[in-house]
DNA sequence: TGTACATCAGTGAACGCGCGTTCACTGATGTAC
DNA sequence: TGTACATCAGTGAACGCGCGTTCACTGATGTAC
């Protein structure tokens, strides 16, 4: 049965916005085209009435996961306080680890990026290029712009990483997830703003390094 | 056909062997019982005469793959130099990010072990543990105990993250992919000794943070 | 040491199941007149 | 505006396939005598 223009857009919605919840709660591989078909209220056939594999479908909620992802960013940029500060309560937080579904798909499907096919891998270097810039540019301005992407990369590769370990060892080893959160935490803080910060009061003592 | 104590061990052995090799360069999910029990010159029947499921093999491959992973550190650690740099040149390099199948357990299979049973998540925990424990232990001993924890916790959350982002954008974007490597070994470098190595020549303006 | 036999590691066919994808069909939509 | 009909989004049965696991069987091993 045929069905609106305006229907089936807001179909093709629901498809890409159950996708993305399912591949990152599942991952990509893990999440079956009947189960994302039916948490949209429809059939697997219609599915494919809109796309033409579940690769393309893992394009697109890639790249919407991302514009949403962006979106929640950009909400928390400028909530009082410095923007740095702002981003990395909001990505390295118990809150983040928890929200598998309406996480950054940055986290929730790194390592399975590398076994997917060319289009979604392309996105994927997409969206982490652009979180960097995003990072790089609320940093401070004074090194050299080199360094500071580095620092940018570092940061978004540590806060990755620091989701994928405190979500692996969150049922096992609550104790210790939350502690890598904190860590990671205060640690970018540093890196964040490193070569400008006048050094924690304790430090200080001086031997050259090695 | 029943076969010598000694070569029914061997033959374990070289399930657990293929079983880790295969699940580091698929995925747990990705690699099958077929495949794992060929690559061993075994039929999968000889598996479930070996191991009692796939999930009990999975926890006893991620065990193995830890224990040569730690071999491999502890061979690298006294190469000359500090022990962080040669661990860091270890881990964070393209060598490191190439090599699927030989690499470390903890950055394969990150992302998957929340999908995976109690057992296997309980390994992982460990040898993310002691992975932290080895790099505490090369870190410079200036700050206090709990701040050199924090520190060694954000480096290997930071190294996963790296091989990880490092690994899906490999193929799309070569450039990109390196970039990172040596931006967090780089950050990561001075991570490791920050409290205690003078600041970079190029720093030193004083403006207070904020 | 030689013989009889229970053990059990390994084989390979078969199991039910869920996967991604195809396809004949339906029937409301939206267009042509 | 009203009628006739082509379009095509969505349905649901069916496809081949590979998955993890089971099981009846084999036959060399290793033990008991």
């Amino acid at each position: 049965m045929k069905v609106t223009k305006e229907k089936s857009a807001e179909n093709r919605a629901a498809l890409v916005q159950a996708a993305g919840q399912l591949f990152r709660e599942r991952g990509i591989d893990g999440a079956g085209v009947a189960e994302i078909s039916k948490a949209a209220g429809l059939t697997h056939g219609a599915l494919y009435a809109q796309f033409p594999s579940k690769d393309a479908l893992a394009a697109e909620a890639l790249a919407q996961g991302f514009k949403e992802s962006f979106a929640d960013m950009i909400a928390v940029k400028d909530d009082g306080g410095s923007s740095l500060t702002n981003y990395l309560d909001f990505l390295v937080s118990t809150g983040h680890r928890d929200n598998l579904a309406g996480g950054c798909p940055l986290t929730a499907s790194t390592s399975e990026i590398a076994r997917q096919n060319k289009t979604v891998s392309a996105r994927f270097a997409e969206g982490f290029e652009q979180m960097v810039n995003a990072i790089e540019a609320v940093l401070d301005k004074t090194p050299s712009g080199a360094d500071r992407r580095q620092r940018a990369l570092a940061i978004i590769a540590a806060e990755i990483g620091a989701i994928a370990v405190a979500r692996a060892t969150a049922k096992s080893r609550p104790r210790l997830s939350n502690e890598v959160l904190i860590a990671v935490r205060r640690v970018l803080g540093e890196v964040g703003s490193e070569a400008r910060r006048p050094r924690r009061k304790k430090a200080a003592t001086s031997r050259s390094a090695k």
